[in-house]
DNA sequence: CGAGGGATTGAAGAATGTCAATTCGTGTGG
DNA sequence: CCACACGAATTGACATTCTTCAATCCCTCG
């Protein structure tokens, strides 16, 4: 049944991909769709844990997301790894890589998540043609700039709690555009992970979340969250709905 | 004098600018840099502490910058500053602007700083008909977001002392690039600055700073400083000279 | 049913922040 | 030209948040 339900996902296509509207087709023409199509290469999902590309790795795709998610992370010279974000469907991975021509970093499966792979000189040659393309891609990594910066101010700035809470408004923004609950999900991530990309040990993660429980902001059950005073705990996460990007 | 100078550099196009072979022109062919050359707007220097341009502003150029020092920073709601990164001559600011289309942040002068303005649209524009000047826009942005990336890691894992050398060992590795000591240089920041960026406490950057000067990996005068053990001070900095990046 | 990773909770310790006082350097105005 | 004022930097003492270490518990998956 999981079988079929992925074979059949596998061949959308653009035009009639659910959340093209938050990936790179946005403000394209039909024609421009079918163009930027024809370049997509779908393939066999990623279960839980496999890897989409890993550090060194020569760069040839960036990756669009359709379904699931996934982290990605780089690990230092002595070992130690750094999540530098969790992606969601529409969302595009592998930007980092353009520069150097080889991946800096890994991408890997949260969950069985379907990808689209868009070959990197393709989109390139292709948004040379189509000013609506170009101007997407430029959008796309600003605003994955932007968002760097806003983690900066959280990471360098904000007590344990106000991460977060930052964190889990931000999840609950990004959850909502997609069409889904933002008031009540599933985290992906384990707390180690949420720890680890918020620069706090699991166990301050973990404090956190029953604390945020007994004061009702939250409501958590292991990976279940739903949010009981968003209010609360947006003004705890500071900047508000400031934390979410990227939306016109 | 120094009135003359400027007034001279003022006139520098593309072609002669001792810093494009790191910026934009880079891998131009001549005939393309002229048109670049041709939409870039050079204008009175910035003095010290003068804005280059501020959140909310319409974004209408990116900038680059010829000479002089630049920080970029944003203001939280609740008044906080925070530092997203120092910028030397052959460095571009603003591209956090893209996607919201006003900028997001503040850069201002931290010397006397010429700039040229590089109007976005009209530079999207050539990129169309200049995969050169294309691919280098991308490569530049999708290093700032490894940068980020590096940073990251740098502020989430590292301990302070850790951090202040991979912050002098990156500003020693920039300055060298552009033909100056990479062993000896001024900082144009303050030591206010410096721990707004790395997340620390002025007294803890200050405390450091003495730390280091005891442990003899520098010499510091001020805002002069001079590096006694480059090789020390890198392997506390950990990632080495892998904190360099975007040279091919 | 057992094993193992993930999560939770408690207690103690350490790194860094905060507060406060002083010095230093520079630009300004008398 | 000197004195003053103000911001930057330094240094010390203390407070605090978060980490680390350790013990359990829980849930899922073989």
């Amino acid at each position: 049944m999981l079988k079929q339900d992925l074979s059949k996902k596998y061949e959308v296509k653009c035009q009639s991909c659910s959340i093209s509207r938050l990936c790179l087709p946005v403000m394209l023409a039909e024609t421009d769709i079918e163009h930027l199509d024809a370049i997509v290469q779908r393939s066999r999902p990623l279960r839980k844990s496999e890897l989409l590309f890993s550090d060194g790795e020569k760069f040839e795709n960036v990756y669009a997301i359709r379904s699931g998610s996934l982290k990605s992370y780089t690990i230092s010279e002595d070992g130690i790894e750094q999540i530098t974000g969790f992606h969601l469907p529409g969302e595009i991975v592998g930007l980092d890589a353009i520069n150097s021509g080889s991946h800096p970093s890994f991408a890997k499966a949260l969950e069985t998540s379907a990808i689209c792979a868009i070959p990197f000189d393709k989109l390139e040659e292709l948004a040379r043609s189509m000013p609506g393309l170009q101007q997407q891609l430029f959008k796309v990594m600003s605003q994955e700039i932007r968002e760097d910066q806003e983690l900066m101010m959280l990471l360098n700035k904000k007590a344990a709690d106000e991460r977060l809470a930052a964190f889990i408004i931000n999840l609950s923004q990004r959850f909502g555009r997609r069409g889904l609950s933002s008031s009540q999900f599933r985290l992906t991530m384990t707390r180690s992970d949420i720890g680890n990309y918020l620069g706090l040990a699991v166990e301050t993660v973990s404090r956190l979340f029953t604390k945020f429980q007994q004061n009702e902001l939250i409501d958590v059950n292991d990976k279940e969250v739903s949010i009981s005073d968003a209010e609360a705990l947006s003004s705890l996460a500071g900047t508000r709905c400031h934390f979410v990007q990227g939306e016109k």
